[in-house]
DNA sequence: GAGTTATGTGAGGGCTGCTAACTTTAACAA
DNA sequence: TTGTTAAAGTTAGCAGCCCTCACATAACTC
């Protein structure tokens, strides 16, 4: 459940391959399931074909997770890791405080969703026993802070002010929803002409750049 | 595939009930499996379970569907279907170029994914064997078409108006992200607090009721 | 009524998730 | 060094699922 490496029983400096029986089957373990999610979707992997990948029996991953589910969660779990330093990163690129910052923060956000379409669906259908997984919420929370980090400073206001909020998760729902009709595709419309950064700046500006409130 | 009933082989005014074997299994086996989605999730059905449901054996489905894969699209199918007549009924109760109709259209979006969010994550889930299904394609582009029509109303525009589809296409993202979010609670943030009414009002302004590009 | 087609059944193959019992290896302590 | 313990792997196997096949039967056509 935790995301420190196992490295439990190797000796400090000794390359943690050659350690034991695999090595770190749990690292691969995940990334084989990255692999596979994004190859057939998020339900069209099994448990089976992610240990035959790393080259152990098919019982072997139980002694590293309890379900199938739980290697789910570990792999969102890393993907919201990464997602989020993408935004941090994005926001980090430019001057604090304008909007290129929170269009950048977004733009960190599609692109991620662009490169690794069946994590990122991943990520937000886990409908099962994600309840019983309070980091996920806790990470996802996090995400969030970013996009609301990145409005706070933008209008120069508190974090916890609740128009920062409001704001924040407008600009969210946005690019949740663009980043989602991307992927889909359900209908090619005029979504394949949009420029993500054109597009950004606009809905920045639209909910930042004015008092909303009619 | 259509979404006209059977009623192939039953004799015009006599029951379907009590017409064959089993009366149609075809709608049967959508609506068990509507409930299966609903109760857990996308991934959480079976063939098995719903011919089960409807008291027949494991391989009848297959005399209708030849796929599990043909039985979720017969879902999405019906539930595109609702879904695009709802938007039109929330369209149709505003008077015709309205701010409220657009907005009456976006909720009838979200309350679609409040009031079945299994069905509706299903409904842009679909990535298995989607392709060879244009005529999903298109029930997607009719649904945006509801959006596109409301909002070339609105601007007193042609459909076919490139500005139009743009700032459709911004609404509908807003609406679709806004409705993943609120189902997903993956955080409960302000979401909760929402009004969708206000907020779709807002947006609605926001996006049509200015030029945007600054 | 005869033939054809549509719709059902049961049996079964192959894959999957997961458990149980066992074996091997590494880590640690005396 | 050596014996104990716990971690991390193995094989075997059950139950459940998807889907196919061979077969049975009801309904429609003529």
């Amino acid at each position: 459940m935790s995301n420190e490496p196992p490295a439990t029983h190797t000796a400090p400096g000794v390359t943690p391959k050659a350690s034991y029986h695999h090595g770190d089957l749990r690292a691969q373990l995940i990334a084989a399931v990255q692999d596979l999610v994004e190859l057939h979707g998020p339900d069209g992997f099994s448990v089976a074909e992610a240990a035959r990948r790393a080259g152990v029996s098919s019982a072997a991953p139980y002694k590293h997770f309890k379900d199938r589910h739980e290697i789910l969660r570990g792999v969102v779990s890393e993907a919201m890791d990464r997602l989020r330093a993408a935004m941090e990163a994005g926001a980090a690129a430019h001057p604090r405080g304008s909007f290129e910052a929170v269009s950048a923060v977004g733009l960190a956000y599609v692109n991620f969703a662009r490169a690794e379409p069946g994590v990122f669906r991943l990520v937000f259908s886990l409908t099962e026993g994600h309840e019983n997984a309070p980091d996920l919420l806790a990470k996802g929370e996090n995400c969030f802070g970013v996009v609301v980090q990145a409005v706070a400073d933008r209008l120069a206001l508190s974090p916890s002010n609740p128009e920062v909020q409001r704001r924040a998760y407008l600009l969210w729902s946005f690019v949740h929803g663009h980043s989602f009709l991307t992927i889909d595709m359900k209908t090619k419309v005029a979504s394949a002409e949009i420029n993500d950064w054109d597009y950004l700046m606009t809905i920045s500006h639209a909910i930042l750049g004015a008092p909303i409130k009619a």
